[in-house]
DNA sequence: AAAAAGTATTTCAAGCTCAAAACATTTTTG
DNA sequence: CAAAAATGTTTTGAGCTTGAAATACTTTTT
């Protein structure tokens, strides 16, 4: 008699646990597939832009590059690139930081700032079309359920 | 009075929906990095070319590049560098189709089907942890609920 | 003050991803 | 039959992603 149940492959549990899985990712995917189409299409940018304007609202004062990247659970040197694209079109400046001449913070610009409002509304009303079938409540409940799995993958 | 609800930004339900998706998508890439991770130190393998072995598993007689792309939902051009890949490791073969000089079909190696087996037992085992907070009843009730998300995008 | 350890960011190589263009081959049409 | 349309695949170019190495600077230790 174990304390922690013995893993086995192939249990009734472990097949939902598969099976939920593989719906996740399938609808995850779909629709992350819908947003990028969108964004391309729609404002001629990518899911990982928005990403990151997004973050950068948040945090109005800036956020230097290791807090961004932090923020959004990437590796460090993939912010780099998106930042200096997102600079080359003038909706991201960097900063120096007065103390410290290692670090930068990155803000959005006003121009970012206003870019961000258009695609920000579009994204929530294309997210409440392709979620429709969830409800008020239900999303909420479901929302809550995820939390599990969420604080699972280690802090935050 | 129109029939179908006027959408709005800022709603309860486009909120509720909103986060909801937040949530999803943190779970679904929080779930899958530790997958990648796993992969890439257990295996030396990526997530894609598990995907790419796991199709030709359910189609024992190969699938064509243009049906595997289909079924993976990625692109054409997507799917020749990872079967290249697979190729050089001599876990798939590239077969000529009779009757077409255009078409090849792709199948699973004996090596191939081995070596998925391995990775297909870790996984499952690996989901069964990682979801370990629903049992198997809420997991099947959530699977189901997720349908009308991945039916909403397109056939199958 | 020099050395060592730590922090912040960028660069690099490899692989994944897409849409669009290029090729090759087959089928259909005029 | 020849031209056109359709089908199957690969190539191309741009961007995203990672982990690891390289750079640059700051803080702590000796």
């Amino acid at each position: 008699m174990s304390v922690t149940p013995k893993p086995a492959t192939g249990t009734d549990t472990s097949k939902a646990r598969l099976r939920l899985w593989l719906r996740m990712l399938k609808s995850a995917r779909g629709v992350e597939a819908e947003l990028r189409e969108r964004l391309r299409t729609e404002f001629s940018s990518t899911l990982p832009r928005f990403d990151v304007m997004a973050a950068l609202e948040r945090y109005e004062n800036g956020l230097k590059m290791s807090a961004l990247s932090g923020v959004l659970r990437v590796s460090n040197g993939n912010v780099t690139g998106i930042v200096d694209r997102l600079a080359e079109d003038g909706l991201v400046v960097r900063v120096q930081v007065p103390g410290d001449r290692r670090a930068t913070l990155v803000r959005l610009t006003r121009k970012g700032q206003q870019e961000f409002a258009r695609q920000a509304a579009a994204h929530e009303l294309w997210i409440d079309e392709l979620l429709s079938d969830f409800g008020a409540e239900e999303a909420t409940q479901l929302a809550a359920r995820f939390e599990a799995v969420t604080h699972r993958e280690e802090g935050q």
